[in-house]
RNA sequence: GGCGGCAUGGCCAAGUGGUAAGGCAGAGGUCUGCAAAACCUUCAUCUCCAGUUCAAAUCUGGAUGCCGCCUCCA
């Protein structure tokens, strides 16, 4: 639990417990996440850890931290220039594509640009200079063929992110022929050019960065890091050799915190393109709202393992439902003006303003996500309730409660990136998308509604459930309401 | 083989010592011409065993099962 008056608790790899979070640099937090490689389009999982770190620096700002957030862009990797290859392209056109893709589904996802998004090639000279420094200290060294590659045994405190010794980590080295590294575990700062492959001029001879390499260049000019952040399949070896590499660079700590995203599932298994079970975000898209994808996202605390399914898919959309049509209904009653002078229970009231705190608690106790959401669903019932009162509806109690219940919701889109959209726009864009999943004949519906207005404008209730009876087998239901039918489907 | 994580109701999921949040689904009820939505009620003792403690889902040890990392990976 998070300690009474104190600031946010994080979950930090290096130590493997919640800490309090205190910034190296008093009212600022800088914080740096690995991006992608742009080699394909993004999928759920970049989708997670994009969404997590958007939330947490969110709330980092929310608490009045001057942030600084940095998220890199790897533009140049062996994908890359293998699927340029495959595809006939540039290897900087299929970087430019990718990366221009991340920001549109991002921007979907109401993932806020960060504020210096670095390219490796960009950086070329930096990644140079870290490599120099690292040959000019003993930590690295150059190969004949122009390979440079770091002096992992002779850095003590290699492994101590990842929590493994170099001892244990020879098993698993996989020896490459032709490699001149002095030992099997050391790793590429610097690759000697191939043919066909892109290339910058070193003092090794011409050749590539390395992929670890790059971050330590792009963060150079913010160390020390507050938060170094990205999915857990990079604590090793990535964030590993990172740490080794800043730090033996002359950096003391190359970050304080480092938060780490856990995976998402597909049945239980992790997503690879070998299984054949890798979804896009934009393939997701096609049958959900983004903000239902960032709401099931939201549902489960960052660092679990969350398993995707279109029934989990489909049970966040129903919640999201939920949620927006109580802002629907409370603004609906706001727009009254018929208020009695009537306070609400003490005990009603209270409850209520347990809430928003149980909310910001929650979101200071290592981003528990899940749990701030909860307190939103009880918002949502104790609003429902009111609503349902016939003596409180209308009480000025009530209002002063579904005004701050309808202001609440500006906090949620500003922490959470939630509740955003206008309720009614969010209901009827909702709708439509289940249109589409079930590629229905919207005008068939029309005119069946229309059939049933009339039977039930002359009380013919037979021929009314008759075509209530026909609607429900498309697989939709209607309401009548004052306002005349509202329809809804699965 | 080495390292790490997880195991909570039908499903999803919070919860690290004081007696199980929330969501989805189900059952009963209120409301409704009938429905729907909403509301009310209802639905778990936390994988198993042993231990520490006045007190454990929460700590320790063991067992079983699942997953991840050790190779590119959010």
């Amino acid at each position: 639990m998070k300690p009474q008056g104190a600031a946010m608790l994080l979950y930090n790899t290096l130590g493997r417990k919640k800490e309090e979070f205190v910034p190296i640099r008093p009212g600022k937090a800088v914080m740096y996440v690995c991006g992608i490689t742009a080699y394909d389009f993004c999928h759920i999982g970049h989708a997670r850890s994009a969404v997590f770190f958007d939330v947490l620096a969110r709330r980092l700002r929310h608490l009045g931290y001057d942030l600084t957030f940095v998220r890199n862009f790897t533009d140049v990797d062996d994908k890359i220039i293998a699927r340029a290859n495959r595809e006939n392209r540039d290897w900087r056109e299929v970087a430019d594509t990718y990366i221009a893709a991340f920001h549109e589904d991002m921007g979907h996802l109401k993932v806020l640009p960060a504020d210096f998004e670095p390219r490796a090639t960009e950086h070329i000279l930096q990644i140079q200079e870290v490599c120099a420094k690292l040959i000019g200290n003993d930590r690295a060294y150059a190969t004949p063929s122009g390979d440079v590659y770091f002096r992992v045994r002779a850095w003590p405190a290699y492994g101590r992110l990842s929590g493994r010794g170099v001892d244990e980590l020879v098993a698993g080295v996989r020896v490459v022929p032709g490699e001149e590294k002095e030992d099997p575990l050391d790793f590429a700062l610097w690759k000697a050019a191939k043919p066909g492959e892109p290339l910058w001029e070193s003092p090794w001879g011409e050749g590539r960065p390395g992929w670890h390499i790059e971050c330590s260049a792009m963060s150079e000019p913010w160390l020390p890091l507050d938060i170094h952040g990205g999915g857990q399949d990079l604590i090793f070896p990535h964030h590993e050799n990172e740490i080794a590499q800043s730090e033996a660079a002359g950096c003391a700590q190359l970050a304080k915190y480092w938060v780490h995203n856990g995976f998402v599932q597909i049945n239980a298994e992790k997503m690879s393109k070998s299984l054949g079970n890798f979804t896009t975000i934009r393939k997701i898209l096609e049958h959900y709202q983004p903000e239902t994808l960032r709401f099931f996202l939201l549902g489960k605390h960052y660092r679990s393992p969350v398993d995707f399914t279109p029934q989990g898919m489909d049970e966040a959309e129903k919640g999201l439902q939920r949620i927006y049509a109580a802002l629907w209904e409370a603004r609906g009653v706001l727009a009254g003006d018929r208020w009695k002078c009537l306070d609400l229970p003490g005990d009603v009231r209270q409850a209520w303003d347990s809430l928003p705190k149980a909310f910001e608690e929650a979101l200071d106790d290592d981003v528990n996500t899940a749990l701030a959401l909860a307190q939103i669903f009880s918002q949502v019932r104790l609003v429902n309730r009111l609503l349902e009162d016939k003596n409180l509806r209308t009480a000025e109690g009530t209002r002063t409660l579904l005004a701050e219940f309808v202001g609440s919701a500006l906090d949620w889109e500003k922490q959470l990136g939630l509740f955003g959209a206008d309720p009614g726009v969010f209901l009827s864009e909702l709708r439509d998308m289940r249109v589409k999943r079930k590629n229905l004949d919207v005008g068939m519906v029309a005119d069946l509604l229309r059939q049933r207005e009339i039977a039930r404008a002359g009380k013919d209730f037979a021929r009314s459930d008759e075509l209530r009876g026909k609607l429900a087998g498309l697989g939709i239901t209607v309401r009548d309401t004052r306002e005349g039918q509202i329809w809804d489907l699965e």
